[in-house]
DNA sequence: CCTACCGATCGGTAGG
DNA sequence: CCTACCGATCGGTAGG
């Protein structure tokens, strides 16, 4: 209806993310967004009434964002052939990597304002960790994956890991020498994951 | 020599450690960290220079208690008989896992500061990471850790995991359902990176 | 969507 | 270790 004023909201939503993420809320002035957004301070409140406003604004812009992204990634996974786990996990681990800004504002929202984030969140994502500790439930009763694992835990584990890998990995890196790239730790979480959750053949085939 | 002024310095960095893994260093003014050590902002300033000085303070206590506790925690590990690499690995979670409101701080200071905290914690963690990297390699070496484990990728993974359990499993957690405890989490963390690191054993006992 | 203005709070200093 | 004070910046409003 009003392209114009969209363009301004979006560009705005779009400096907010980039500078909440990289600089934490608390740390970021309204004016500085609203110059990167090419306004003035009194515009930004116009449109979304406050800070808090904004805030809650750029949180519901993420939400969304995995609203409609989750489902297509999740059924990509599902789709290369019958429950498989690990897909499922290189799919939430890659989601994370796409943008490793929002990985960044996720870790900082659960410092800062863990509930009001929880309750967005949880809505969305309960179904889909649902399904994945489920699929493990079941994996595990037809005996392909190892029944010690934890389902519930283990899902959160692999949510936080890849959160922490794609936000923390370039600094945690470096604390170790030769610093492996983020990718190497991604590569290691996946093959950590599998390697955790699928049962040994017990009939071992032929060696080579 | 000045139990009196130890004792306020001690009171103010105590503080300014709560708060600002609370709340984050942005987040948190020095009036407020002055109020909850009992005495006048001009006299944190007087004892710590400023804001910046303080947060540098701050950050050199975390390392220095870190370089104190360290080493007995790793020697507890490995007494235990031999390269017990678990064990290790357990020392490391149950480091962070002992003082929550640190792994924050230290989660908080890598979004916002990593190049000032890497330089101080390089130097401190790197001849602790190296250790562990090269125990990886020796039992792959001698089959009893599994070849495909990226030692060094394996490490930096490991240090993000805790740090993320601790840091944010119990938010992490309430996005899956049952939620699990922050010890489930940390529990399955220690049985993952078991199986993901031991050599599963070529010739098997006899079955139970 | 802007200019002009507001009170509150920020970190820091002077001076004792 | 305090009282008194500083300029700068904060988020937000008035009015157009």
């Amino acid at each position: 209806m009003n392209q114009q004023v969209d363009d301004v909201r979006t560009r705005i939503l779009t400096e907010a993310i980039r500078l909440f993420a990289a600089r934490g809320v608390a740390g970021t002035s309204i004016q500085s967004i609203a110059a990167a957004a090419g306004i003035t301070r009194p515009t930004l409140v116009y449109h979304f009434g406050s800070k808090a406003g904004l805030r809650t604004a750029v949180l519901r812009t993420v939400v969304d964002h995995w609203r409609a992204e989750l489902p297509r990634l999740l059924a990509d996974a599902a789709s290369q052939g019958g429950p498989r786990l690990d897909a499922l996990v290189s799919a939430v681990s890659n989601f994370f990597r796409r943008d490793p800004a929002l990985a960044r504002l996720i870790v900082r929202e659960m410092l800062d304002h863990p509930d009001e984030l929880g309750i967005m969140l949880r809505e969305e994502l309960l179904p889909w960790t649902r399904l994945l500790a489920e699929a493990i439930r079941v994996g595990q009763a037809s005996g392909s994956l190892r029944s010690d694992a934890d389902p519930e835990a283990f899902t959160t584990l692999i949510i936080s890991s890849a959160l922490a890998v794609v936000a923390l990995g370039a600094h945690a890196g470096s604390l170790v020498s030769p610093a492996p790239s983020v990718d190497a730790q991604q590569a290691e979480l996946l093959r950590v994951a599998r390697v955790a959750l699928l049962a040994p053949r017990k009939t071992s085939p032929e060696e080579g």
